[in-house]
RNA sequence: GUGGCUGUAGCUCAGUCGGUUAGAGUACCAGAUUGUGGAUCUGGGUGUCGUGGGUUCGAGUCCCAUCAGCCACCCCA
């Protein structure tokens, strides 16, 4: 006997079966369609990129993080960590073959060797879109238009996109003698959700340096509340005087009037001084999109407003906005709330192998319901008919076409629905035409829950 | 990277003071039922007790290491 391997995978790194692939499939169906609804455009680059164009481009803790080594050619490699670094690059390179503006959308794999935890891996996928070589307000409007589409697409009716410009907090931050601290405190300021305003407080005088007093102030842009226009009218005189801030203000107006105007519910998108992403190459708006019915598991949608995207690659000022879906979170989150349905068929309609020598008309049948845009399964042995319907159920096929010696001697297939058991015997033609007909009048139900 | 908790069947778990052949539920397979699935009944254990060492007459049980998972910090999607 040959020395055994134990068959294993990496930490933080996962195999996915049929059930959980299916439903992931379909989210990034989702995501492609809705993106490409509003002119964005696929775009791939390579999972190895040159070191050097990798690292030293996020924080330290990126560069502790990154995937690298040496490739055949003693070239130093590593894999990206994120899409927004190789957009960088891609941009860079192609932008004046591209033309301005650059829309984009990129849904792929990227590794991260950080510790893990639920819902975080060491390899996984993000789906980002973004909006280069702008600055005008339209571009924030629509990215905020496309979070909404997203969500609405996958199913969710209660979520909450939550809105706020890095402009005002830097005001603030301005006016507070604070501005050169601002990444330590608004990397305080972002916890707040989490840990509470104390806590945030501590965290502003032990970590950035601030004042008790600075910090209570900050603090109290989270104790701004209500509506929209009674935000508005609240931050107004905090940023009072600082040129900066009172042009974020602005812009946020015009992002909320933009979306109101193209239809969106006004209590989805929702200002929120307090949020403000701990990345610091954020300039502008700033988005994170939270589900009403599982505040808990964070931000399942976020991006922002950026200046210059590839300034490290190039001398051409590439402004730009975009976002980024979590997906694994979102199909953490799609679980927990039992929105996945649990099938590992990708197909609805089931034929047993029933008659041994009739495997001809079962492939004929099949064939005339994939010309018409069915997905079938016909089973590979003629096994008993109990065995086969129990396969069927378990897999979770929707429809079975069941044609023993009787109906096919009678030129009939009998159409069972395996959720409701409801049982018909329809004419089989050669075009199998009433058959499609039965099939697409039980798919058109939906589930009957 | 730091700290804590946990690893026994595909899954959830029991397993006494260290004691000889490793157990339940569920899932799975087969049959009851050679033309109809989810229920019921019958039969079947499918296991390197995560892995490797150590202590011991003897280890699932105690010790060390390691791997993996979960939680918190950190950071983020």
């Amino acid at each position: 006997m040959p020395p055994r391997i134990t068959p294993r995978t990496l930490k933080g790194f996962r195999d996915y079966p049929p059930a959980v692939m299916i439903p992931r499939e379909r989210l990034i169906d989702t995501a492609r369609r809705v993106y490409r609804s509003y002119g964005f455009s696929p775009i791939d680059t390579p999972a190895l990129e040159y070191l050097e164009i990798l690292s030293g481009k996020g924080s330290e803790e990126t560069d502790k993080q990154l995937y690298k080594f040496q490739d055949h050619g003693q070239r130093w490699v590593g894999l990206r960590f994120d899409l927004t670094v190789p957009l960088a690059r891609f941009a860079a390179e192609h932008v004046n073959e591209l033309g301005i503006p650059l829309k984009r959308y990129h849904i792929a794999t990227v590794w991260r060797g950080e510790n893990t935890q639920r819902g975080r891996y060491r390899e996984f996928m993000q789906c980002d879109f973004d909006t280069i070589g702008t600055r005008s307000i339209a571009a924030d409007i629509e990215t905020a238009l496309v979070i909404h589409d997203l969500l609405r697409a996958i199913g969710f009716d209660a979520f909450t996109i939550r809105i706020n410009n890095r402009m005002v907090l830097s005001g603030l931050l301005e006016r507070l003698g604070l501005a050169d601290r601002a990444t330590a405190v608004l990397r305080a300021l972002d916890k707040l959700g989490k840990i509470g305003p104390e806590k945030v407080a501590e965290e502003m005088i032990s970590v950035a340096g601030a004042t008790a007093e600075q910090a209570q102030n900050i603090l109290r842009l989270s104790e701004v509340a209500g509506c929209n226009e009674e935000v508005l009218r609240q931050v107004e005189p905090l940023v009072a005087g600082s040129e900066t801030g009172q042009a974020g203000v602005a812009k946020l107006k015009e992002v909320l009037d933009g979306v109101a105007a193209a239809g969106v519910a006004a209590d989805r998108v929702r200002l929120d001084l307090s949020i403000a992403r701990g990345l610091d190459y954020y300039t502008g708006t700033i988005f994170e999109t939270f589900l009403d019915a599982l505040p808990g598991i964070g931000s399942v949608c976020s991006g922002g407003r950026y200046d210059n995207l590839a300034e490290l690659f190039t001398s051409q000022e590439l402004p730009g906005i975009g976002a980024s879906l979590g997906l694994d979170r979102l199909l953490a989150a799609m679980e927990e709330l039992g929105m996945i349905e649990k099938v590992s068929t990708p197909a609805p309609v089931f034929i047993p192998y029933f008659e041994k020598d009739r495997l001809h008309d079962y492939l004929r049948l099949a064939a005339a319901l994939r010309a018409a845009g069915i997905g079938v399964e016909v089973f590979c042995e003629p096994k008993k008919l109990g065995q086969q319907l129990k396969y069927a159920d378990r897999r979770g096929f929707r429809i079975a076409l069941i044609a023993g010696a009787n109906e096919l001697n009678a030129g009939t297939c009998q159409v069972k629905d395996l959720q409701t058991q409801n049982k018909q015997d329809v004419p089989l033609e050669a075009n199998a035409a009433s058959v499609i007909a039965a099939v697409k009048a039980i798919l058109a139900q939906g589930n009957a829950v």
